[in-house]
DNA sequence: GATTTTCAATCAAACGATTGATTGAATCGG
DNA sequence: CCGATTCAATCAATCGTTTGATTGAAAATC
């Protein structure tokens, strides 16, 4: 219960495929949406193993969030192990690959569709789990564009406004996940497929570069 | 079940106080998450009038979406029921206030933190509810703000990257909404309160006027 | 080296609790 | 009085959890 998360459990065959199962279900329909029959069935073992391996169905969850945490991370780390750009031009170049990458992660990649609706639902009902994804994706993510910012535009690493800024760019990839239905509808679209995704990265980008020719401009 | 939800359903006490205990619980913790006795017990009425009134809880729950539609709609038609800016800097000052009371009404107005979560929601789990909150809000207000951006910036109004531009801006609103938590973290905030909604109405237009001064630039 | 013991892992079956829905009588307003 | 509205009581279904038994492979014992 109280472990610091850092002994990966043993894995077991069953163990792995009810953590599968119930990152796509959780993630697709939410937790009490979803039943642990229904989960058990998915992996194809029984219901007694989520009690068994876990200590029932909040322990499972708890358990998914550690795993995406482990799951995801490297597949962001990368781009964030690099050395830190010293020019803003280069510094500009890192913040529109690493928000390019985003886009594609979490707006497009098809085998992420459940784990980010997964770690969406549990920044919008936030439980004591929400820390794990915190401090496993966001925080190393956010972190690092800040001071790419900062570098970019010459600003205080430190200061609110420069948090803020960071986070209103994650935030508009962000939105476009949570609110791809009625995205879709207003934009006419069927589904968003590679053109329009696209078209979504191209409009960060845009509005990347307008926020630090802004900020240049008022702070030469 | 099939009525065109033109009629508004006559107005009767208990009716009206399961709308809004059905409004605030769902927004809440969601449609799964809530109970009909929890409603009934919040509304001071007896279950049974649920299945009276509304057919059941899912028939609650779309007089809940009609509901708001009806309720929040006053709320922001007001500005959009002005004359059309006709030069650029009318037009952005326009979208200027929208955006700034979009903030307000979405992140800061505690009586429609719920109804903002109902709404959410939808968007991120959609039923065929959806097409009623689009219609009745996102519509609305997002033709009209794309209509003000290309008036602002000399576009098209019907281009898709217009459209894309103000689903971006409206988005990052969004965003603050549903990942309040987690940006909570980040910015470590407490709670975002007069200060930080200020702090992030000031980004949000930051963001606009970044964005309108790069897009007259490449077309002047 | 054969036998016994231990143990993690899995299973079918059943548990008590809670879910949304329904019923028929009671109550109210016109 | 009568239709509209409210209510306590109850329904079948399903929820998450628990139980007790079974498996197979390692560990221990002789």
């Amino acid at each position: 219960m109280d472990d610091k998360t850092k002994a990966p459990p043993p894995p077991s065959p069953g163990r792995q495929k009810l953590l599968d199962a119930a990152i796509a279900l959780f993630g697709r329909k939410g937790f009490d949406a979803t039943t642990t029959r229904e989960i058990a069935e998915a992996a194809g073992v029984n219901i007694a193993n989520i009690a068994y391996h876990f200590g029932g169905k909040e322990g499972l969850y708890r358990a998914c969030a550690e795993e995406l945490g482990r799951a995801i991370r490297p597949r962001v780390t990368d781009v964030l192990s690099r050395k830190a750009p010293e020019t803003p031009q280069e510094a500009r170049n890192a913040i529109a690959e690493i928000l390019s990458r985003m886009v594609h992660l979490i707006i497009r990649e098809p085998a992420l569709e459940n784990p980010s609706r997964f770690i969406l639902r549990e920044y919008f009902d936030p439980t004591p789990t929400l820390h794990l994804l915190y401090q496993s994706l966001m925080e190393p993510i956010s972190s690092r564009l800040t001071a790419l910012w900062a570098t970019a535009v010459g600003a205080d690493p430190e200061a609110e406004d420069t948090r803020l800024a960071v986070m209103g760019l994650v935030g508009q990839i962000l939105a476009f996940r949570v609110a791809r239905s009625i995205i879709c509808l207003r934009m006419e679209w069927e589904t968003i497929g590679p053109r329009e995704a696209e078209a979504i990265e191209t409009m960060v980008i845009a509005t990347l570069d307008a926020r630090i020719a802004a900020a240049r401009k008022e702070r030469p």
